[in-house]
DNA sequence: TTGAAAGCGCTAACAA
DNA sequence: TTGTTAGCGCTTTCAA
């Protein structure tokens, strides 16, 4: 097989110099050659079957057409494969390609992981997370276009995107309350995650605003999973007066729920109504009837996350950084109804 | 802030040429250095936080330390993330970062990825899928280092890993058997993965080589998630002489069954056990009780890709292509238990 | 309208 | 024991 052909030899085939065919074959503006000699590059190009070579384009450009993908433990959730193909897609499509490297929560390997990515040369860096948390921005990336996704930025003033929480939890409260609803559960986590705080809010706010009670009562924390719904809604069942309808912190609490209402004979949605977070398909697809849940937009917070850092290699003047809350679409399925009474 | 120091900025400061600080900073074998001056180098690349530049060396020396990562649709399943933290771990470990690109299943993207990823100088490249299953592997990377992760390849005679999905099955199979069951359903999916066939077979072969009944009333195939699982199982426990315990496809079938069973009245491990594939936690974890399956080795597989590309790159002779198949070690939970009768 | 030459930052022969 | 030089493959200024 033949090695690969470098500029020179599309140069020689076509009878000029390597300048020549670096302008011809990438559209120099000004450059004055006969479209006769032009035509005769590319044909030499494409008969060749000519790639530049992009790291030594990279070295005299200084851009390497690599976007550094950074983060946390993010490979690991089920979320991430989403975000990722947002940033690659979003890249993909500028021509660009994602490096990527995790880290563990250590400071030590988020610097090393800066480091090796800067000297790969990489135009931008995203700087990502698994869940919606606040970040510190490693400090090697100083000269480098950054944004940070799905976090906020505790040390550095750069653009960022988070899902709008309030915002889902409030279009899931207003499905309920649309349906009916007056007497309205919350089954939250127990850890402290910036999700936790924002939905809970929601929850309390679209109570109020609809003069609906709000009765500690109606509030259980356990654990985030299927397992802490399924004790925490078992506890509002059993309670003095339960509630005709339960707002879940997340899909996994929702699907704890789906089994305590069924040890307790009651059906969904006639008898229970149920609404969860994230939209995690493999279970709000999953369970039945299909629950009804916010989304989270991981895919278009990738997208929006590299739009924006492309956006800023692109300008000439310094962009403000920008904070982006991205909505949190509510999904419909099927686990809502009026109440029986 | 002081721009990037190159290496004739450490040069000029401990007072000797960049060839030198070139040797004594890349270990150079047969380099005879004096001990003072390699200090005093070490000295002033560490005062001035000198880095070298990959893309530079990688121009001159050939190799950029990166490894190409092409895959399908990987991303956007559950399972991706696993492989490719695998996949990351055992290159960082070594050194390389991953260049990640995704193609659909278009033939023309996949020629335009791996073009990519070959004018960007990768040492090597992971041709990945997101389940088991044929593929072709793009000529462009013809003169490059390659693996096949989680799929054969069609056209290419190159290393390759997929998952034992015969021996998970196999293992299934036995800790239902030697819980004392007899009759044991299969419920199985309606397309024809590879994994499909191999676990199907090991099912047979189970089942024959314990001298226990093969009725092809124990088979039922449906779609692969919960709702088909569902019906399947429903199927399968109305039908005349139905089994003690069902054999899943994989998890979200899995699923089915427990609503199927619960349906029918029937306590699961008690009155019907049952079993799944792939070790999808945020399924098997959540199910209640536990679900025993045999976990789809997506983390090692990555691994062993990465860890078999290094090693044809540090290899001065060629190396046999192997075809390895990674375990499914079978994970215990509470799903099985001796039958009724 | 085109070509020559310098140089991006580094490594590796070869000299000294 | 160390320095000089050439060159990886490309772009870009300057000159012709």
């Amino acid at each position: 097989m033949a090695a690969k052909p470098r500029i020179k030899d599309v140069a020689e085939r076509a009878g000029v110099s390597a300048a020549t065919v670096s302008f011809v074959l990438n559209d120099v503006e000004g450059a004055r050659v006969a479209p006769e000699t032009r035509d005769r590059i590319r044909a030499a190009a494409k008969e060749l079957g000519y790639r530049p070579n992009t790291v030594a384009r990279g070295l005299r450009t200084q851009r390497t057409q690599m976007i550094g993908f950074i983060s946390d433990e993010i490979a690991t959730t089920p979320f991430a494969g989403q975000m990722i193909q947002g940033a690659h897609d979003a890249a993909h499509k500028a021509g660009y390609l994602l490096l990527m490297i995790n880290t563990g929560q250590s400071a030590d390997e988020q610097h090393l992981a800066a480091q090796a990515l800067v000297q790969r040369q990489i135009d931008g860096a995203i700087v990502a997370t698994m869940y919606h948390q606040m970040v510190e921005v490693p400090t090697e990336l100083a000269s480098t276009p950054r944004v940070v996704l799905d976090a906020k930025p505790q040390n550095d003033a750069v653009s960022y995107v988070v899902p709008d929480e309030a915002g889902g939890a409030t279009a899931v409260m207003g499905e309920l309350i649309a349906a009916g609803h007056h007497r309205i559960g919350h089954v939250t986590e127990r850890n402290e995650p910036i999700a936790k705080g924002l939905r809970l809010q929601a929850y309390r706010e679209s109570l109020r605003k609809n003069a609906l009670p709000e009765d500690p009562a109606l509030i259980e924390e356990d654990e985030a999973n299927a397992h802490g719904g399924y004790r925490a809604v078992l506890r509002l069942l059993d309670s003095a007066d339960p509630p005709t309808a339960v707002f879940c912190y997340n899909d996994r609490m929702a699907m704890g729920a789906y089994r305590a209402a069924a040890e307790r004979g009651l059906k969904i949605p006639e008898d229970l109504s149920v609404a969860g977070y994230d939209n995690q398909q493999l279970i709000s697809d999953a369970l039945s009837p299909g629950l009804t849940t916010a989304a989270l937009p991981h895919y278009h917070m990738g997208v929006w996350a590299v739009e924006t850092l492309l956006a800023t290699l692109s300008s000439t003047k310094p962009i403000e950084p920008q904070a982006h809350l991205m909505p949190c679409p509510l999904v419909r399925r099927h686990s809502i109804a009026p109440p029986r009474r």
